[in-house]
RNA sequence: GGCGAAUUAGCUCAGUGGUUAGAGCAGCGGAAUCAUAAUCCGUUGGUCCGGGGUUCAAAUCCCUGAUUCGCCA
């Protein structure tokens, strides 16, 4: 039966640029959309930039650009991303468009509008900061931790010690934005009352709409009841003004996921596509998300809940996926893991062996998974073209020079043994594509691929060939190892998209489709002349990879990590002002000295600390530092660095730390300092 | 701290219907030479994180500990 299908990925924010993290998810999305497709189902494949918020407004400024020139080159960057990755999208708009907003104001005022009202107003108290004439949310509010006195946390959690807490909580705090003293403000928000839909937000996620995992996580929210959400945000922000509320401005987090609508919308006008086919309430398209794990409570929450309030239907599925980690650690700049798309393809690495390497690792859960890089040469290696591509090889030389390039068809039992054996992987394939158990349907594949080989390894087409009288057979080995490899080629179609084509124009077949594709080729089709289809990959091209991403990490505007979608507040550490200027005299008052650290170790339970052990020459120090997430103690230690040796020593939970090493970074990495070779512990930087 | 997930061969992973735990890669031995040194056959290798329990029987269920990761809006 045909399916009618709108399948979105989440909208990447337009303050950062696309990387491996979150590739993961719009590859998984593109190989079920793709498949989908070979179905012959309908589905349109939408996405869009999410460009509003503070860090956009905030980067703009100190870019000097308007926030709509910064996000229309983010959206550019990341769209040539996408399509370097053969993501194919039917369209990629932009939040910021008279599409979105259009949906924005009249869901709000849906919901505002309901008797009783879905939207509630009230004064809530927050910092403010005095010098920028703007509140501040968390993330921008910094200061010392109020259980181990760490400086310069920020205002939501400490990275020293772990703990979370209230910004105001915060000891000493100070706006990351202008450095000044926040002050308490108050303001009225505008909330959605999310409580009001628990009822239904139970049912819905009960309904086949999660898979078990999240339906679980869901849960644990329920039980631990349902606050409203606050909406709005005061002047200065970039985003769209709430229409009865001047100065009020639409959340990010509220506009985002209408994006997936507004980008519908406009594919809908140009293709003359039925809109409200789609998205009225009762429906029977289906509505599909793919999302990270990290944004589940945004999905799976208020998502629904707004489509449902406003008289809107409401997703189908949502998928979530894990995160990626790079040689089984978070992605690091340091390391040189945290790879973004552009380089990827700058180094010359095909697309294709990760889109195959990922189909090969993904499942249907939201587990976590793992890019080993040296796992990743060997597979792509040995199963694309040891095993895959080889079958070709080994076949379409006899066929060019002895046949004429036409193949025949066979009625050995041996022949049609091994087709009707891949043949009859079909179902299993299918459904393991459909279930997004990509690994399984590569296992599968790679199993047929091993018989093929098996195949003709048993019938020996170099041994038939020296035999005139052999030609006969010659001919139906080399053509039903042909359609072994057609057959293969189908299946991997979804996930090689571009070899598939480069198969067909090979093989001299029209696109396959998964019906018509479970076909032979007919008797005395004649193929082109056999190039090489894909080269292996070498080793160096993955270091040389590491390191160029070692090497960029200036460039720095990336968000955390491994979230495909952070939320986008927490994406603001990069773009920290200037301090306030200072005289020399006071510059001086800091004694930095180099420093070797002579050892370095763990610290038990500590999430984030090291523990140094720092010779300056004329003493050793011990020095608590918080950069465990970048460092490996072993590969500290005899290296030299810098440290303000005249710090007053502060006791922490560990111990005296009688000072601090300085490193750099903007939370997605941290780099320690290093002087230049010849200098000596305990000489004195000025 | 609370909650959750994970821990299976050197590597990456399968494996809930409770029998003698599997695959691919790597390793080792052999064969072959059509094919980008690709392929084929054989083979080594695991206290299924530790400990305890339930059972005739546990990688699989229960308890507990360790480690790793995530979430706490």
């Amino acid at each position: 039966m045909s399916r009618t299908l709108l399948v979105t990925s989440a909208l990447p924010y337009a303050n950062g640029s696309i990387h491996l993290g979150h590739l993961v998810e719009y590859l998984q999305t593109d190989i079920w959309v793709r498949f989908q497709k070979m179905q012959g189902h309908t589905c349109h494949y939408v996405c869009a930039d999410d460009t509003h918020g503070t860090p956009v407004m905030l980067r703009a400024e100190s870019e000097g650009v308007a926030p709509d020139d910064l996000i229309g080159r983010m959206r550019d960057e990341h769209l040539r991303d996408f399509q370097g990755f053969h993501v194919e999208f039917d369209h990629y708009h932009s939040t910021h468009s008279p599409e979105n907003r259009a949906f924005c104001e009249e869901i709000y005022i849906r919901l505002r509008d309901r008797r009783p009202s879905l939207i509630e107003r009230r004064p809530i108290e927050q910092f403010f900061d005095p010098v920028k004439h703007m509140f501040l949310p968390d993330r921008f509010i910094k200061g010392e931790c109020p259980k181990c006195h760490a400086q310069d946390q920020y205002g939501d959690a400490c990275e020293v010690c772990g703990s979370a807490y209230a910004p105001t909580d915060l000891i000493h705090p100070y706006s990351a934005v202008s450095g000044a003293t926040p002050v308490r403000r108050e303001s009225e928000h505008y909330f959605f009352r999310l409580a009001d839909c628990a009822e239904f937000l139970r049912g819905w996620t009960r309904s086949g709409t999660l898979q078990a995992e999240a339906a679980n996580k869901l849960e644990e929210w329920f039980r631990s009841g349902l606050s409203d959400w606050d909406i709005s945000r005061d002047a200065p922000y970039f985003g769209f003004e709430i229409p009865d509320a001047p100065g009020k401005y639409f959340y990010v987090w509220l506009d985002a996921p209408i994006g997936y609508m507004a980008s519908f919308k406009n594919l809908c006008e140009r293709k003359g596509i039925n809109f409200d086919a789609y998205w009225q309430k009762g429906s029977n398209t289906e509505l599909v998300h793919f999302i990270g794990k990290d944004i589940l409570y945004f999905h799976a929450l208020f998502w629904p809940a707004m489509l449902e309030f406003s008289g809107y239907r409401t997703p189908t599925q949502i998928f979530a996926h894990g995160f990626l980690t790079v040689n089984g650690e978070k992605m690091s700049k340091s390391r040189g893991t945290f790879i973004t798309a552009e380089s990827y393809l700058e180094q010359g690495l095909d697309p294709e062996w990760l889109r195959y390497y990922y189909a090969a690792k993904l499942n249907g859960s939201m587990e976590d998974i793992d890019l080993n890089l040296e796992d990743f040469v060997a597979r792509v290696n040995s199963d694309l073209v040891g095993k895959y591509i080889n079958i070709a090889s080994r076949a379409a030389g006899f066929i060019s020079k002895r046949f004429d390039t036409k193949v025949t068809l066979s009625a050995n039992p041996n022949d049609v043994a091994l087709l009707n054996h891949i043949h009859a992987t079909t179902g299993e394939i299918s459904a393991a594509y459909e279930n997004r158990e990509y690994g399984r349907a590569i296992r599968e594949i790679m199993r047929a691929a091993d018989l093929a080989n098996q195949y003709v390894d048993a019938n020996k087409p170099w041994d038939l060939a020296k035999d005139a009288s052999q030609a006969p057979r010659l001919h139906e080995v080399c053509s039903t190892s042909l359609n072994a490899f057609r057959l293969l080629t189908l299946y991997l179609k979804p996930v090689l998209p571009k070899l598939a084509k480069d198969v067909e124009q090979f093989l001299n077949i029209a696109p396959l489709s998964w019906q018509a594709g479970l076909t032979l080729l007919p008797e005395n089709h004649s193929i082109n002349p056999y190039r090489h289809l894909m080269t292996r990959i070498d080793p160096k091209q993955v270091q040389t990879l590491v390191k160029a991403n070692r090497q960029t990490l200036r460039a720095a505007q990336q968000p955390a990590p491994h979230s495909p979608v952070r939320h986008p507040e927490a994406q603001v550490r990069a773009h920290q002002p200037l301090a306030a200027p200072i005289g020399l005299e006071e510059f001086a008052k800091v004694d930095l000295r180099v420093a070797k650290i002579v050892n370095a170790e763990h610290v038990e339970s500590a999430d984030k600390l090291l523990r140094l052990t720092l010779d300056i020459g004329t003493e050793t120090r011990t020095v608590f530092a918080g950069i465990k997430s970048a460092y490996d103690p072993e590969s500290l230690k005899g290296r030299l660095t810098v440290m303000v040796a005249n710090l007053a020593p502060r006791k922490m939970k560990f111990g005296l730390s009688e000072g601090m090493v300085l490193a750099a970074g903007d939370g997605g990495g941290l780099y320690l300092l290093s002087p230049d070779s010849g200098a000596q512990p305990g000489m004195r930087i000025k």
